[in-house]
DNA sequence: TATTTTATATTGATATATCAATTATATTTG
DNA sequence: CAAATATAATTGATATATCAATATAAAATA
């Protein structure tokens, strides 16, 4: 086990894992595009694959609350990358379309959110990878129980 | 793979699990203690290991920014959690002292902790735990450079 | 159909995250 | 020693996290 560890456990070195991995992003990130998150990012990303998307399952998907995705698209809608309409099938719901900027800044990260995986990922097998996945799934479902 | 990640990565799966464990440690913790987080939780531990800890350390040891635990400590002082008195040597830094409450907190709180860690790590063995730690610790240097 | 329940999203309040600028003190260097 | 530099922590601005309450619309049910 890690000496800079204070509590002693593996849930430590995840927490810090994924901070570190997060912080070397956004620097990469920030490089080529100025105002942008990488969780705004990984939104653009996720409704550029299916924009019929809702709020409430990108939240899901992203590990956000409702209403932090509600202000996180307000910004993006302010900043130019989304654009939001009524759902005329369900009126509570809301399209989110991407912009042309926002189109423009797909093509822009694609590559950095690619370098910055592999880099992360940097010298792991892919057997490593996969167990490393499997256990944390493990996890994950310890924990939802 | 798991099919419920929308990035393909095993990074995903690691925000994903940290994610999972916060949120059912943090339910943990409000049976016993209302008014806690599980940082602040976090930060009795470690204080309570050694208070001579300053508040850069802390912020190191937790992940978080100064401003951040600066902000943290001043709740935490209100919250009757910590006393805060200047360091005679270096003026510029504080002595945290953990009060009454706080001590009587970390009783309370340390069997959660460990129940919580023991959830999440249930029916992993020792070796898939060390594995674990070993392939996190390796993108956490890979992120690092 | 009217009522109840459920689903989607927003808003308000408060805490935390992050960056940049600032203050105060210590340390280093010329 | 004085000036420059470094360190510890705070503050301000803005974004995000989280919870509870609310508004609106859709679906279920009596």
């Amino acid at each position: 086990m890690n000496i800079k560890n204070p509590t002693g456990t593996v849930l430590y070195s995840i927490e810090q894992a994924i901070k570190e991995y997060r912080k070397v992003s956004q620097k990469n990130i920030d490089k080529i595009v100025k105002d942008i998150t990488i969780d705004q990012c990984l939104v653009l990303i996720i409704l550029n694959k299916d924009e019929r998307i809702s709020q409430n399952e990108l939240a899901n998907l992203i590990f956000k609350d409702n209403a932090s995705i509600t202000r996180m698209i307000e910004l993006m809608v302010k900043k130019d990358y989304l654009n939001r309409t009524i759902h005329k099938e369900d009126r509570r719901k809301f399209n989110l379309e991407i912009t042309e900027k926002g189109k423009k800044t797909i093509e822009l990260i694609n590559p950095i959110v690619q370098v910055n995986r592999e880099t992360a990922l940097y010298g792991l097998s892919q057997e490593e990878i996969n167990l490393l996945d499997k256990t944390l799934n493990k996890i994950i479902t310890n924990c939802k129980i």
